[in-house]
RNA sequence: GGCCCGUUCGUUUAUCGGUUAGGACGCCAGGUUUUCAUCCUGGUAGGAGGGGUUCGAUUCCCCUACGGGCUACCA
């Protein structure tokens, strides 16, 4: 079997949209499972929607998710360059011979004419039923079109689309489809400005970088066709294709778009974004409190599934148990909810110093200066109750700081005048109680006055955090300190005689 | 509108003609926990509709409905 070659091939228009990072993570896994390699081409042939700093986005966003190409821009390779503006000079021989063989044509059409005819005909298609009335090389004499040409009018090159043709391939996917040749358009494959249009650059950087595999999305599909009709024209074998379904909003319809993150408030690109336009900035799932492996797990099975009833799974699993067999073909719904519980998962079966690190930044944001160790004390403490990890600072806030506010309603049902005593009592027992002894400074002594644990425990929780929700309270408080803790106990008995 | 693709619990998926249609998320209930959460146990809920083929269809075929994609000198 020939060497196993697939490419990611995003547009630089903007920021990696996570649909574009699961097509990045199949194609990744097909390469790694048949020991293949995984290419990263930017196709960048649109320069009135190139966005700078998207390709650096792009491979920022692969490197997050530990899913890098090993060929690409930024990473060598023998088949470069590897942005398509570099190799613009390339695509002109294939369009030449396309037009020598008589496969494709000048069209001298400008895009205003165009627009004008399907203003009038909705239906209008630039194809085989209507070439002859247009301005085109076939419709025009060769003196005309030479001097046409001579004059540097604008043109494009059109693929010539036989008529009366059925055209089918097969999709690894989708099984055998196929389409009548009538109802495609002549495609522009060259454009006025001297660069390729997607595909006439897409087939012939494929076949230059002897990609073995297109694994892309399926809004490729209806284009299929025209692609291997151009493998035909040009001598080529094509390379074996599978299109993916899409991803599609949690509710409503068609597909998850850029502007569904503010929509239903969560993430739907990897990374934030920052330019000068205020109003295009968003926040990515990383500094949302999302962790790689557990997004990446999450994306995989959407789409995609082992084949049994295993969920969690780690990147080397899916590699072993990847196949384009066990794609689904149905577009899949992007459900927070369970990327909410795939991270909380993630989370909990993190290390405690990784997560510490992790959130490092922000709790100096926040103003908490401690150490990293300290951190990850409080990530053992908390990574149980939280589903992303900006929660462990933003419920934990009492590990930094003595509370703002109590649980009135507690208090009120809890609090009795005549307990405040043996409050300051285990107030005192905790302030110069060792870590050691912080349970008998409280347990015990409740238990030696022969009082109720029930009567006293939400109490001091409540003294402590502020709040009935929390880690274990003796754990806590040994990290928070005897001293610390006991101040807060102090202060908040004076509340508590107030409700 | 035309062409192409699709349709199993609310969501995501398993099933490759014969199953009590399985798992996970969510939700509900119970247990564990001083609280919350984790964890454990149990429960809820599904083959879009109609025709065929077959001894037997979720599974194969057709029609309809619905959903998705494409329909640019964008990718």
């Amino acid at each position: 079997m020939s060497e196993v070659r697939v490419r990611f091939a995003p547009s630089p228009t903007g920021a990696l949209h996570i649909g574009g990072v699961r097509t990045a993570l199949y194609n990744y896994l097909f390469a790694k499972k048949n020991g293949g390699t995984f290419i990263l081409r930017i196709e960048d042939t649109d320069q009135a929607r190139y966005v700078p700093g998207a390709e650096k986005y792009i491979i920022d966003s692969l490197r997050w998710f530990g899913i890098l190409p090993t060929e690409g821009p930024e990473f060598g390779g023998n088949y470069g360059p590897y942005r398509q503006s570099e190799r613009k000079d390339l695509y002109k021989q294939y369009a030449d011979k396309l037009i020598a063989d008589g496969n494709a044509y000048y069209a001298f059409d400008t895009p205003e004419e165009l627009e004008a005819l399907r203003k009038s005909d909705a239906e209008f298609k630039y194809c085989g039923h209507t070439r002859a009335n247009l301005k085109n090389s076939l419709s025009l004499s060769d003196e005309e079109t030479q001097a046409l040409l001579e004059d540097g009018a604008h043109v494009a090159i059109r693929l010539k689309i036989p008529v009366n043709e059925s055209i089918a391939f097969n999709d690894e996917v989708r099984g055998h489809v196929v389409f009548d040749s009538n109802e495609l358009d002549d495609k522009v494959i060259l454009k006025g400005d001297g660069m390729p249009t997607y595909h006439l650059a897409n087939i012939v950087d494929d076949h230059l970088m002897k990609i073995s595999h297109v694994i892309r999305g399926e809004e490729w599909l209806s284009s299929t066709p025209h692609h291997v009709l151009m493998y035909r024209f040009l001598g080529w074998t094509p390379p074996s294709f599978s299109h993916l379904p899409l991803i599609l909003k949690p509710t409503g319809q068609g597909k998850l778009s850029k502007r569904d993150g503010a929509k239903f408030g969560f993430p739907v690109f990897p990374l934030s974004w920052d330019s000068d336009h205020e109003e295009d900035n968003f926040v990515g799932f990383r500094d949302d409190g999302y962790l790689p492996d557990g997004l990446l797990n999450f994306l995989a099975l959407l789409g995609w599934s082992p084949g049994d009833d295993q969920e969690i799974l780690t990147l080397d699993q899916m590699i072993a148990l990847f196949g384009l067999d066990k794609i689904v073909k149905s577009g899949a719904r992007f459900d927070i909810e369970k990327a909410l519980w795939f991270n909380q998962q993630y989370i909990i079966h993190s290390d405690d110093l990784k997560l510490g690190y992790l959130i490092q930044d922000r709790a100096i944001e926040e103003g908490y200066h401690v150490a990293v160790e300290y951190l990850a004390e409080v990530c053992r403490l908390m990574k149980e109750r939280v589903h992303k990890t900006t929660e462990i600072i933003a419920n934990g806030r009492f590990f930094f700081e003595a509370p703002h506010a109590y649980d009135d309603e507690t208090i009120k049902k809890k609090y009795k005048p005549e307990n405040k005593e043996h409050l300051i009592a285990i107030a005192q027992n905790l302030k110069d109680a060792s870590t050691k002894d912080v349970e008998s400074a409280i347990k015990v002594y409740i238990q030696e006055q022969g009082l109720k644990l029930g009567d006293f425990m939400p109490l001091i929780r409540i003294a402590i955090s502020g709040s009935m929700q929390g880690p274990d309270l003796i754990e806590s408080i040994k990290l928070i300190g005897g001293a610390e803790s006991a101040l807060r106990m102090l202060k908040a008995v004076e509340y508590f005689e107030k409700i």
